[in-house]
DNA sequence: AACCTGATCACTAGGCCTCG
DNA sequence: CGAGGCCTAGTGATCAGGTT
């Protein structure tokens, strides 16, 4: 299982990133006045409502990870009640849940629920570590993995399909199995399996396993979401080249938090350990540093 | 505001211990 | 004896507070 590839969904990477209303063709976040859209606007705010008032109603805490163009409209007070940023666990457990739920799919082991575009799935803990790349490692590895696997559980994210929005899990956990805790099932949204409906690029099987022993210290999930986007871009690309502007690098992995934490310092150096892990991963041959026609920093990736 | 510094966090790596 | 788990040092990311 460590060889080999599979289908990764441009929806998923598009929640992951913040980006699914930029990229959407069908809904758009503003009107032409430059109002937000009200749709949009009262989904977020009944979710908003449903976390401030979670205590009364009995429920589990939870936590919703907006879109870039709703994070950026709302006080840093509110977003901190309210939001969680994606660390690099559950960057590195939603990339194993897409390739679990694709094996399972493969051996007639998902259970669909049509009419919701959601399906299940049973699955051993040990087969997660193996996808997170910490198969055989410790304990405490496997404490870390685990907590992300079941903090899903209180994250919710905006997911549109089309001209329809609606806020809720990407990934669901429950111990199915009194005598055996390891035993787990898993529910996953449309964009883990639906192929059919989903455009999509492809990921090496064994990707966290080599993110893991290309990338010493603490990782960082930004960088790690801008390798999905480089495969992501591998597969569209014609010419085995794309050419990323600055400003484009800078949105993909955030840069502004760093901006705005006042570790202005530490962009260059992330946007070289992305470049740098990409190489090591054989994902990217070369980096032609350029100018644009406005005197901007443009990246020319070639691919291997 | 820009910059610096130290604390804390989230890991990795590797030595060591334990128990079958 | 050896696989798995525990412990700790080292490293990079992040953050908070102080200084210029």
């Amino acid at each position: 299982m460590t060889t080999g590839k599979f289908i990764y969904s441009n929806r998923l990477l598009n929640i992951e990133t913040g980006q699914q209303l930029t990229k959407n063709k069908h809904l758009n976040f503003l009107n032409k006045d430059g109002e937000m859209n009200p749709m949009i606007l009262s989904k977020v705010n009944n979710t908003i409502d449903d976390i401030l008032h979670v205590e009364q109603t009995g429920q589990e805490k939870f936590y919703i990870y907006l879109p870039n163009e709703i994070e950026e409209k709302l006080p840093k007070q509110l977003l901190k009640q309210i939001s969680k940023d994606i660390t690099s666990s559950e960057v590195r457990v939603i990339t194993a849940i897409v390739a679990l739920a694709q094996f399972a799919k493969a051996k007639n082991e998902l259970v669909y629920f049509d009419q919701i575009n959601r399906a299940y799935f049973e699955l051993d803990l040990s087969e997660l570590y193996q996808m997170m790349g910490v198969g055989n490692s410790k304990g405490k590895l496997r404490t870390l993995v685990k907590e992300a696997l079941f903090g899903l559980n209180q994250k919710k994210y905006v997911l549109i399909k089309n001209s329809s929005i609606s806020i809720s899990h990407l990934v669901q956990v429950h111990e199915v199995d009194g005598k055996n805790p390891n035993k787990l099932k898993i529910t996953v949204e449309g964009c883990f399996f639906n192929f059919e409906k989903e455009s999509y690029f492809h990921l090496p099987a064994d990707i966290n396993k080599k993110i893991r022993k290309f990338s010493t210290g603490r990782p960082n999930a930004q960088v790690e979401l801008f390798i999905k986007c480089l495969y992501q871009a591998k597969h569209c690309t014609k010419n085995n080249t794309v050419e990323y502007s600055y400003d484009t690098v800078f949105k993909l992995m955030k840069l502004q938090k760093l901006v705005d934490n006042k570790n202005h310092k530490h962009i260059q150096p992330t946007i070289e350990k992305a470049f740098d892990l990409a190489k090591k991963l054989d994902l990217v041959k070369s980096i032609k540093e350029g100018k644009d026609r406005m005197g901007k920093v443009k990246y020319n990736i070639e691919f291997c």
